[in-house]
RNA sequence: GGGCCUGUAGCUCAGGUGGUUAGAGCGCACGCCUGAUAAGCGUGAGGUCGGACGUUCGAGUCGUCCCAGGCCCA
């Protein structure tokens, strides 16, 4: 046979039907995504979701407020992603998600921000009018909302950008303002005290980041507690009689607010007895005292003491009380010992003397056993022993007016004068100096002292049947949490918990707006006035309680003499603020609605925002805020340490958009198991780009081949080949998959079946197989109509699953097809596939189709790899010899050359040669390559004696002759129209 | 130090109530295609399931301890 052919060889790749589509391949998101972002605020795309689902059911994530200052890090960034998933996700299943934003603007930080630059320029905060400092701290938190919302929108998060909650907006003060006025009117707020940091040279109160640690020499001093009565209430009998616990502290002048004694149950104590010492030693032969053993010898060298001996252990648990060193002077009270946690042995003398007055330590142990202490009828009251200038009060007797220290931060006279009462008193043993780290205050830069200092407590209400800890405990049984293991981390949190303090003696944040009656102490609860103060707050702002006759203008013709009443001026802990949110938002917008679905947030805010809130509002409304609590972990680098400048594996949200646009940390976001820490890092980056080209280029192909989608060519699903309805059945049994992975907040899941399924059912399997169809069949071919109906149902779905997650291509694929000014993917609702598609017994089918397609491929590759007989898997036309009976049942039929993309196939039955290919995991199916016969078709490439028998187109074969001739027809209608 | 949590291939993840040779996608290697082309297809190699004991006929799955990491406290 001549195989030359008799005309010249036509080229007939104009005659094919090749994708075509103006969908770029190379995403250029950083380039594309603003464009993308500005059309959607052109269009004003949010208030258009809201109009189209105003008739929906409301689905509420209330945003927890991040902080207004510094730009935003990548955990921001995780969390805001997240909500936008639930938000957008919520939205597209068919409910009205409204999402408005918020920021926590109030507190501490900024006014440190406001303070710093008033240092620079060598301002003096306390010279400058307190509404005028609030004034600059106002616009600083005003700055850098602006820098987040442009920075949250970048990410895509859609929400209502133009009207945000602020927590220093006049409205939220004022309702912040009416729920502490909740608390005081319900009887729930109470003042109280506690030790805080306190700088005597500011006159102020310090947080813990307002101090630095320095060294600092102390006095020390060992101090005896003589024992003086036993746990069963008797007078200490043998050799404890007339013993005495020994003490160690570097703060002398904490002795006179001493009112316990810490001891560890972990430390051994034994009882020494000196036994050679010289005559005018403090330390006398015959003094009986208490040590623990490791530092027995330590303390006796410390007092001079030349001989010792040990007479027994001692059950410290069997000892209840001792007496004040001072009692003399008028410390007459019992001395308790208290086991405390805090207590250790590598120092000292193994009990801590403790002034709940004056340490953080001393107050927890003393609130811990305030049960105990009442049960032996000792005051619990915690003394005030020393003002806020360092001096001590009345209630320091023998000690009054001494200093401990003094306004330039030097020592007083204090440590002296206790020191000499307690030689006095026969009870020092020891005295020395310590050089020691020891806090300092970070603007002055000296020594700060722990002072018992009034504070407000909201009340966790244990002495009532429906208190407050209870109500809250209640609420947290009554919530999903997401994970799980969130409620009992948040229960044991409010199981233990101390009463709330929510006073901070600050400038800038709501003030607790109460007036105290100077003689009663008694908080004045007066509805008018509390009107007044919120009424003014809301068209002033806060600002209003600190303005120049504020005292008057609240309490006038409301009070006998408003000279009896004291305008208290602590500032709300901010934690209070955001626990308010629910109540200035939720409640007070008409677009949304109180409870909030969910709440999610880093796994942090279980002791922040999650429980402040709940308090706030168990103690305002009797329940929670929210039915669900989603959290999530934190960002770590790739290693799984967490990131740090030092190590230089920050990852910043940043340049991740700048280098390869939000839609990869969006995808990348939506990849991890956030419930847990999260890594990212350049190679998890890199692999999310990859997973993304792979969407997007499968995304494409579908988009260029609908290119000239008519609606007429669309096909029912029943006239359809079983490629086409299998297809569609896995469509439908994957938006089961999608619509489970999105109820549960699982967004892995989503990706990972998405993935899946474009990766492996779609690009190597249904659109490999199709290609021909696509390429080479008619248009009017029912093969071809069918496969572009069903790639017209992958778009919809495809699309619409993937705009949540890749919110920017989704809606860059949809306007490519669906272009128009108000078009947009985020419109739509997913698509639902019918349930008329499911066909379990199709999907079976092909699933031992897809095992035999698989022993093809592997015998095929052994002929490219290993034998190079071929490169194409058109070269080939191979037997496939069957003797299992399910799979000849479903090969019987079937064009098994298109399914395995060969130009012919022949099915035998039977066990086919011992030299077959065959897999071990499909049984009685085994291959033998056949090389394809026939001549090349120029059009289709495939290899079939079919070529030649049509007479126009003798070089192709029949299929493609009748399309060209389709073609032509139509192109030569449009030629000569 | 305490409370809560996590630890499965290079990466991201699956692995109800313990039961045959531990799975997927990506990446990687090799090959093919050149009509999805800075694309597409195929084949293959990768894991002592953090470690050690224990319970059990049998443990990635249960228990104890240890190691590593995280959040919150101290």
């Amino acid at each position: 046979m001549n195989d030359k052919p008799e005309n010249p060889a036509r080229d007939y790749r104009e005659t094919l039907f090749l994708p075509k589509t103006a969908f770029p391949m190379k995403a250029g998101l950083p380039q594309k995504e603003p464009e993308i972002l500005k059309r959607w605020q052109g269009m004003d795309l949010f208030t258009r979701l809201r109009e189209e689902a105003k008739d929906r059911e409301l689905f509420i994530l209330h945003d927890g407020p991040p902080y207004a200052n510094g730009n935003i890090h990548i955990g921001t960034a995780l969390n805001k992603i997240l909500k936008d998933l639930v938000v957008r996700s919520q939205q597209m299943s068919g409910k009205n998600a409204n999402y408005v934003p918020g920021w926590d603007c109030h507190g501490l930080p900024i006014e440190w921000k406001i303070e710093e630059q008033y240092r620079a320029k060598g301002r003096n905060k306390d010279a400058v009018p307190i509404n005028e400092f609030r004034k600059e701290c106002r616009a600083f938190a005003e700055h850098w909302m602006g820098i987040q919302s442009e920075e949250f929108q970048r990410l895509g998060v859609i929400g209502n950008w133009k009207d945000p909650y602020t927590t220093m907006s006049f409205a939220a003060e004022a309702q912040i303002a009416r729920e502490l006025l909740k608390f005081s009117t319900s009887g729930q707020l109470y003042r109280g005290s506690k030790p805080v940091m306190w700088s005597v040279v500011e006159k102020t109160a310090l947080a813990e980041a307002e101090v630095e640690y320095q060294d600092y020499t102390s006095d020390t001093i060992h101090v005896k507690f003589p024992v003086t009565f036993m746990a069963d209430g008797t007078a200490p009998k043998g050799d404890l009689a007339k013993a005495s616990v020994v003490i160690w502290t570097t703060t002398p002048w904490t002795i006179p607010g001493n009112r316990a004694i810490s001891y560890s149950p972990k430390i051994a104590y034994g009882l020494y007895e000196v036994t050679k010492a010289a005559a005018d030693n403090w330390a006398k032969v015959g003094d009986r005292l208490i040590l623990a053993d490791n530092l027995a010898a330590e303390t006796f060298k410390a007092s001079r003491v030349e001989e010792f001996s040990r007479l027994s252990d001692v059950d410290i648990a069997t000892i209840a009380t001792c007496a004040h060193p001072l009692s003399s002077l008028g410390y007459e009270f019992r001395v308790a010992l208290l086991p405390g946690d805090h207590v250790t042995d590598d120092a000292g003398t193994g009990f801590v003397h403790t002034a709940p007055s004056h340490g953080a330590d001393d107050f927890e142990v003393w609130e811990a056993n305030i049960g105990k202490l009442k049960s032996m009828g000792i005051k619990t009251d915690i003394p005030f022993t020393v003002d806020g200038d360092g001096t001590f009060t009345n209630e320091a007797p023998g000690f009054t007016g001494k200093r401990v220290l003094t306004d330039k931060g030097e020592k007083g006279d204090a440590n002296e004068a206790v020191i000499q009462a307690l030689i006095a008193a026969g009870a020092l043993i020891a005295r020395g100096r310590l050089k020691h780290q020891y806090p300092h205050s970070w603007r002055s830069k000296k020594p700060i002292i722990f002072r018992n200092t009034p504070q407000w407590f909201i009340s966790m209400g244990d002495g009532e049947t429906d208190g407050l800890r209870a109500k809250a405990l209640k609420a947290i049984d009554d919530t999903h949490f997401v994970p799980p293991a969130g409620q009992n981390r948040l229960r044991g949190m409010i199981e233990a918990r101390p009463d709330w303090v929510i006073s901070r003696q600050r400038a800038w944040g709501v003030p607790i707006c109460v007036f105290v009656n100077k003689a009663t102490g008694l908080v004045l609860n007066d509805p008018e006035v509390n009107e007044r103060i919120a009424t003014a707050f809301e068209t002033e702002g806060a600002d209003a309680w600190f303005a120049e006759g504020a005292h008057e203008r609240f309490l006038k013709d409301r009070v006998t003499d408003t000279h009896d009443w004291e305008k208290v001026n602590d500032i709300l802990d901010v934690w209070f603020d955001s626990g308010s949110t629910h109540a200035f938002v939720l409640e007070k917008r008409p677009d949304l609605r109180w409870p909030a679905d969910v709440y999610l947030e880093g796994s942090d805010q279980h002791r922040g925002w999650f429980h402040s809130s709940l308090l706030e509002s168990c103690g305002t409304r009797g329940r929670a805020p929210y039915k669900t609590v989603i959290t999530h972990g934190f960002t770590m680098a790739e290693d799984g340490r967490k990131m740090s400048k030092s190590l230089g594996n920050q990852v910043f949200p940043q340049d991740v958009i700048k280098q390869s646009g939000a839609d990869i940390l969006r995808l990348w976001v939506s990849s991890t198991d956030y419930v847990d820490d999260q890594r990212i890092g350049p190679e998890i980056l890199k692999s999310n780009v990859e997973a993304y080209r792979k969407l997007r280029n499968t995304l494409r192909y579908l988009l260029g081949a609908l290119d000239g989608w008519d609606e007429a060519e669309r096909l029912d699903q029943k006239d359809m080949p079983e490629l086409e309805r299998y297809v569609l059945h896995m469509l439908a049994d994957i938006h089961a998959s999608v619509l489970a992975g999105y109820r549960a907040y699982d967004f892995k899941q989503v990706v990972a079946t998405l993935l899946n399924f474009m990766n492996v059912d779609l690009s190597a399997l249904y659109l490999d197989i199709r290609k021909d169809t696509l390429y080479c069949d008619a248009p009017s071919s029912l093969r071809r109509r069918a496969c572009r109906t069903v790639i017209d149902e992958l778009f919809h779905c495809l699309s619409t699953w993937l705009a949540p997650i890749l919110c920017f291509t989704a809606e860059e694929v949809w306007l490519s097809r669906f272009p128009g000014e108000m078009s947009s993917v985020h419109l739509m609702q997913f698509a639902k596939p019918p349930a008329e598609w499911v066909d379990a017994d199709l999907a079976a089918k092909w699933q031992k189709i897809r095992d035999v397609r698989r022993v093809i491929t592997g015998a095929l590759e052994i002929e490219r790899q290993v034998k190079k007989t071929i490169g194409s898997s058109l070269e080939a036309a191979p037997e496939i010899h069957v003797s299992d009976a399910d799979a000849l049942k479903v090969l019987k039929g079937l064009d098994i050359a298109e399914m395995a993309i060969t130009s012919d196939a022949t099915l035998v039955e039977g066990d086919g040669p011992a030299d077959a290919f065959r897999l071990d995991d499909v049984k009685g199916v085994a291959v033998v390559f056949k090389p394809a016969q026939g001549r090349k078709c120029a059009r289709s490439w495939k290899i079939t004696p079919e070529v030649g028998s049509d007479k126009e187109f003798p070089d192709i074969t029949p299929r493609d002759a009748d399309a060209v001739r389709e073609w032509e027809k139509r192109h030569s209608k449009k030629l000569f129209a």
